[in-house]
RNA sequence: GCCGGGGUGGCGGAACUGGGAGACGCAGCGGACUUAAAAUCCGCUGGCCCUGACGGGCCGUGGGGGUUCGAUUCCCCCCCUCGGCACCA
């Protein structure tokens, strides 16, 4: 037992606390803006204080340390704050389970995972901590909202919302995953509701822009954002109505050049003008009912893929103003209120649902782009292709035939170019507890007022009933819900929804800026110098929820002309999920790694050696024991190293003019690493090859040391070992800052490891006098010389040629050709 | 269906700009130390084949084609897989 007691093993159970105390007590990672230095705001998505960090959080929070302290040691003006993303239903449903009171719950759960995160010795600035469940914290999103509200991007409207019948609230459409509840995984139903939203959609065509100016960030997350911003481009026009010059249908297409092939038109079951176009008592009955049969659907048989299309016809038929025939007019599922304008023209030669659903009512279908001779006469054609069957558009291209029906539709003043967004605005409205409460009153008089801004913050009351019955708990708190009206003094009741905590996590990162400015939502100067986000660290699930929310927010909080910044994030990376035993850990599968039992068993170091180490950043992480236990094994014969050679290194002076050739070699092995360790994690976040590279560096020290007694001298010895530790432990320094600091420190440097600079490559030890050529023929490997770096081509050739492993390949043959790349390789080329 | 990742030893993963495939680590095997084990240290470790041995050959980065002196890397087609969007007109 107690094996890692041993004296062989560092005794990280005493060195951790000892440093962790040490840095916080010095202050070290204290930062204030200084014009004079570089900044680099280093930000990791704070957590939900959920009672405990999971392993999820060891990976974040290591990525985000190491860049941090690398960093600082490169002369940056580090900004690496940490807080808590407090609001939220556990908190409330804690509640409802065990009594204690959410404000309990969640500042108890901070205390512990605070606890926690200190043990991991994460470098936080933690006087710069705020948890947005605080006054002082969501005023400020209070007051936006009423400045949000008097410019009508916040509103209140009446509308079909998801519903979780779970939690008892509405969802934005970013929170439905799959139909389901992105917290709580329930079926989402839909509610006729009301309910506050914000005019993200205003900002829809910005947003998406930007996708493309953000190089920082990850494809993937891009691709994510602009498919649910959704835009298409086309055309809005109307369909009269036969017979009725009162009535016209407005529908949306993105093929204007197919108008002539419209052989039908299609409204959604529930479109508006469904009643008027009824004929009689008894197609309304028919209408009444296949509208059941729609709604009866749920979300989830909604998604399904492959559904018959359900249609219904109508007695009315309307008009296609470019053919000016009659044509059928139909209900059917498969055209949506909720996009577009909820009516289409339908063309079955170049649209598969049109032609699926032309087919099964026997409807006409008409090519309007010529197909190519082998296709198939079972399916709607949506390629390349000369227009045909068209009229005036005949002959053109898609794209000509676009813009030119477009014109005509303009000419006549019946149609208009149209874009379309698949964005709807995000539904802020929560009908719980647990969150900040929005700053409105409705007043008898007044009717909906803002609240007064010197009266802020309306402040969420701690004495509440928590049942979990549904409906607002605060509805029930008369003292909060009874007020005076802001304009005329009068009798004024408080809106009882609380915001989506995703309002809280839109602008947390400007706050750290200046945590305790007590004037305004944040210092301007302050936030001006570390804004944007240098560096954002977090998970791939946020990739369209807070990742597009904080981006919308920055832009309103510019628009409200509170700070110049277009975008809040320069950078973004997406760390994958930890796994064990190929799947997510969860409770229900008992895979779950504790982060107490791995820094209780191998220490924090390990711990975040082995997560950088065993997979790059943003792949999964499979997390093995035996792997932690190698990282330890790593730290321990490093350890060993340093301690049993104190006198070598502690011996070690100013390196001679000239080395052996074995010393140079070392020499450039220190430096080659540390070359490939900086731009590994500077450039490329490989930080598990930067780890590689050091274990390589470690493996050659043990080899120099072992063979270097014989034939190289002592100073010179003594001095490459001296470097070559020095080196690594500033190079492992940001990945086991205790270790490392420990170690550093005990070689009798007096300045703390972090404040030291890293180290710099020096050049003229990376240049070579031989290289390692490889000698192909007909491109397999057959030889390899060492040459001069400086030795001619033709003579590199010549030798290549005169080899012994190289000429019985040349038996019998002729060369051809001789290819020479200089340093690398001699490729020799035969023919028979 | 559209968009975006990815596919390399037993495993995690490496490979600059088209130039030695498999770095580093895990697991495994052999040896040293030990009464023994653990720990530690040294060595081997993609597959197939030839050789008594020293050595050597062939194959090999999802599959098929192509470009090239040379392809994990570039191009075309296909398969598998993960993620996003999706009767979105």
């Amino acid at each position: 037992m107690a094996s890692d007691d041993r004296a062989d093993r560092y005794p990280f159970r005493e060195i951790e606390p000892k440093w962790q105390r040490t840095w916080e007590e010095s202050e070290q990672f204290r930062v204030t803006e200084d014009p004079a230095r570089p900044k680099y705001y280093c930000l990791e998505m704070f957590p939900y204080p959920s009672g405990r960090i999971h392993m999820g959080h060891v990976r974040v929070y290591t990525i985000g340390d190491l860049l941090a302290r690398f960093k600082w040691m490169r002369g940056f003006n580090v900004l690496h704050p940490m807080g808590w993303d407090a609001f939220g239903l556990p908190a409330e449903n804690a509640a409802i389970d065990n009594g204690v009171h959410p404000a309990v719950w969640t500042h108890e759960n901070i205390a512990n995972m605070k606890t926690q995160l200190r043990r991991l010795g994460m470098s936080y600035d933690w006087d710069r901590e705020l948890a947005t469940c605080d006054p002082t914290y969501y005023r400020w999103e209070q007051l936006v909202f009423i400045r949000m509200f008097e410019r009508g991007l916040a509103y209140k409207q009446r509308s079909k919302v998801n519903w979780c019948p779970s939690c008892q609230t509405i969802l934005a459409n970013e929170q439905v995953e799959n139909g389901r509840c992105w917290r709580c995984d329930s079926e989402v139903t839909t509610k006729d509701i009301e309910g506050w939203f914000f005019k993200i959609t205003d900002y829809a065509e910005e947003l998406l822009a930007w996708t493309d100016k953000l190089p920082g960030w990850p494809e993937r997350v891009l691709t994510m954002q602009r498919n649910w911003i959704g835009k298409s481009e086309g055309a809005e026009f109307e369909l009269p109505v036969a017979g009725r010059g009162d009535l016209a249908i407005t529908i949306f297409t993105t093929r204007p050049d197919t108008s002539f092939g419209m052989t039908y038109a299609v409204l959604a079951p529930e479109h508006p003008l469904v009643d008027s176009l009824v004929a009689n008592a008894e197609e309304a009955e028919r209408v009444k009912a296949f509208r059941e049969e729609v709604a009866r659907e749920t979300e989830i048989e909604r998604l399904a893929a492959d559904r018959p299309k359900r249609g219904l016809p109508l007695a009315a038929r309307a008009i296609n103003p470019f053919t000016v025939k009659e044509i059928p007019l139909f209900l059917a599922d498969y055209v949506l209120m909720g996009y577009g304008t909820g009516a289409i023209m339908a063309v079955p030669g170049e649209d598969q649902r049109d032609w699926d659903f032309a087919k099964q009512h026997g409807l006409d279908i008409i090519a309007t782009v010529k197909r190519p001779p082998e296709w198939p006469e079972t399916q709607a054609y949506t390629g390349d292709g000369v227009k045909i069957n068209s009229g005036f558009l005949d002959g053109l291209t898609i794209d000509e035939a676009k813009r030119k029906a477009i014109d005509w539709l303009v000419a006549k003043g019946i149609g208009r170019s149209k874009v379309n967004y698949r964005l709807r605005d995000w539904g802020i409205s929560r009908q719980r507890y647990w969150g900040a409460p929005i700053p409105i009153l409705y007043c008898g008089t007044c009717g909906m007022v803002a609240e007064r801004e010197d009266r802020l913050p309306v402040v969420l009351p701690e004495d509440v009933q928590i049942s979990g019955k549904g409906g607002s708990p605060l509805a029930e708190v008369a003292s909060f819900v009874h007020a005076t009206c802001p304009k005329c003094g009068g009798r004024a009741r408080r809106d009882t929804d609380t915001m989506d905590t995703f309002v809280e996590s839109s602008w947390y990162f400007l706050r750290y800026c200046s945590p305790r400015y007590e004037q305004a939502m944040f210092e301007r100067e302050a936030a001006e110098y570390w804004m944007p986000v240098d560096q954002y660290i977090g998970g791939i699930e946020h990739a369209v929820l807070h990742l597009l929310y904080a981006r919308f927010y920055t832009k309103v909080l510019r628009d409200l002309g509170m700070i110049t910044l277009d975008e809040p994030f320069a950078a973004l990376l997406s760390q994958g999920m930890v796994i064990k035993d190929g799947a997510k850990m969860s409770k229900s599968k008992g895979n779950v790694v504790d982060p107490d039992d791995m820094i209780r068993r191998f220490g924090a170091d390990a711990t975040r050696l082995f997560t950088l180490f065993a997979a790059p950043p943003e792949r999964d992480l499979e997390w093995t024991e035996s792997g932690v236990e190698g990282a330890s094994r790593f730290l321990n014969r490093l350890w060993r190293f340093v301690r049993t050679h104190g006198d070598v290194i502690g011996s070690g002076g100013r390196l001679p003019d000239t080395l052996t050739d074995a010393g140079r070699a070392f020499r450039r092995t220190i430096h080659e690493t540390i070359s490939r360790v900086t731009t590994d994690v500077e450039r490329d976040f490989h930080f598990n090859t930067a780890i590689s590279a050091i274990m390589e560096l470690v493996n050659a020290l043990h080899d120099f040391e072992r063979d270097s007694l014989d034939g190289v001298a002592r100073e010179e010895r003594a001095a490459l070992i001296r470097e070559a530790v020095e080196v690594t432990l500033r190079l492992i320094g940001p990945v086991a800052p205790h270790f490392a600091e420990e170690l550093w420190q005990g070689l009798g440097n007096p300045k703390g490891l972090f404040t030291e600079a890293w180290p710099a490559v020096d050049p003229s030890a990376l240049v070579k006098e031989q290289v390692t050529v490889v000698v192909q023929v007909d491109g397999k490997v057959r030889s390899r010389l060492t040459v001069d770096v400086s030795a001619p081509e033709q003579a590199v050739r010549e030798q290549a040629l005169a080899e012994d492993k190289v000429r019985p390949w040349l038996d019998g043959r002729e060369v051809a050709k001789v290819v020479v790349v200089p340093g690398r390789l001699v490729n020799i080329v035969t023919r028979a």
